[in-house]
DNA sequence: AATAAATCTTGTACGCGATACAATATGAAC
DNA sequence: GTTCATATTGTATCGCGTACAAGATTTATT
């Protein structure tokens, strides 16, 4: 089989969600197509089919690497979509056999979720237009069953917070203040937290460290600057985390 | 597009995990085919590829169905395999256009889990000699890459006993002993627990309701029997898992 | 220089669950 | 009734989650 022809069977969807220090964003692309007489704009997430010779997760690296710049992305593989009629409305089909240019029957999506943190120096890909971040909260309807995945990529996101501590990480500065980190996590919960049992808390896990560095030019008490040390966390938890299963192979 | 047509892109392969009592066992199907010359003999996992007006879930459903028969059955997505060179080893390639009867090319697999009590009661279908269980500590090189893919199913298995503690009576019949339990427990865990700590354990837990039923002829103290109550245990997690989110759309 | 404004940092008390640990109770068999 | 095998049960400790308020620090204001 050639190298780079499409395989039209099946595609990678991506949840990139990136956090702007007070809310969680989800990357999406603007959209134009034509349905009967008339011409739509909405929105979809980042995806597109695979290639015939390309694993899934390159793919997915490929396919968010199209529109923004990070290195050593978190993201993974979360769940897959299959119903037959997932590309089955008009609008979507024509816009799709218009893209590709293939005739499209059914295309099962496998999708991904990604973290990352939109900082001043994230950006999107020169030129690239119709790349937008859109605050969770105000996520409208999208195409295909995109709606669908953005919600499921949003379920999994705590628990894989809670299983792994370390991937809050992603969606932080190197240098970051208790504050900066209780955010992320009264965001993930949607409920503030405790400031003091915060502090505890951090204080508790030997891989956050603190420095001796603190802000500057605040108008307040200057807070204390602490760093995620990858080192002590896989130290700690042996680069497995807890719960695993021993059952097969010891 | 007609019924019950093959859709030749994307199978399903279900890692069906029985409970016997002591130990963890997978479903697995012997497999004849030609590599060269020579025939052989091994083992795969219960797979195959969707029809084209068939959702994944149902796929699976059906294909766990061919083998044996279970109400409710514990069935649940867990991850998909997409190397494009999973389906490319001669014998396999050999093997499965002889199956199926199509010129097959590459296949993304859909990994399902599925968890149940190997009891009395269960039964394969009849005539059904194919199918067989074999011990997690004993299973050998199997087809494909269906390896990896039992090993990330058992990967997989603790962290959703954790997270739902109501699926380990998938794996106990109705009425169950503490030791029942406990052994199940260990199994998935790899370790012995304390015997007087589980059994707080078990007290702590409203939903698993204590009967006024005990063994009988057992040449020793008769255990109590306890049965797991559905009922209260969503009146307790209100049908959700602690730790999901509210990210999106409260 | 004193005060205000903003937010950072910190300690105590309570309760629950996890853990470590050993003696007693009970049903069947002899 | 003794033995055997397994079931059942309580105490002490520790760490973590949670509820809760006062003092410290930096800049801006007067």
């Amino acid at each position: 089989m050639p190298e780079n022809t499409l395989y039209p069977h099946v595609s990678v969807d991506c949840v990139v969600l990136g956090f702007d220090g007070s809310q969680f964003n989800v990357l999406l692309l603007k959209r134009t197509g034509i349905e009967g007489s008339q011409t739509f704009n909405d929105l979809k997430l980042p995806g597109g089919l695979i290639f015939s010779d390309e694993n899934l997760d390159d793919a997915a690296h490929r396919i968010v690497g199209e529109h923004i710049n990070t290195n050593a992305l978190f993201l993974k593989q979360f769940k897959s979509f299959g119903s037959p009629s997932r590309t089955s409305h008009p609008r979507d089909v024509h816009w799709l056999e218009k893209a590709v240019q293939l005739k499209i029957g059914r295309i099962v999506t496998i999708g991904y979720l990604a973290l990352l943190r939109i900082s001043s120096t994230l950006r999107f890909h020169s030129k690239d237009v119709q790349a937008i971040w859109v605050p969770l909260q105000q996520v409208g309807t999208l195409a295909f069953d995109h709606n669908q995945i953005v919600e499921e990529a949003v379920r999994e996101v705590c628990e894989i917070v809670v299983r792994d501590p370390s991937t809050v990480f992603n969606l932080l500065p190197k240098r970051f203040t208790a504050s900066q980190m209780r955010v992320v996590y009264e965001a993930l919960f949607g409920q503030p937290l405790d400031v003091r049992n915060f502090h505890k808390k951090m204080s508790r896990m030997p891989y956050v460290v603190p420095l001796d560095e603190f802000e500057k030019q605040v108008a307040h008490r200057a807070a204390r600057y602490y760093r995620f040390d990858k080192k002590i966390y896989f130290k700690v938890y042996g680069g497995f985390y807890p719960g695993r299963s021993s059952l097969y192979g010891q």
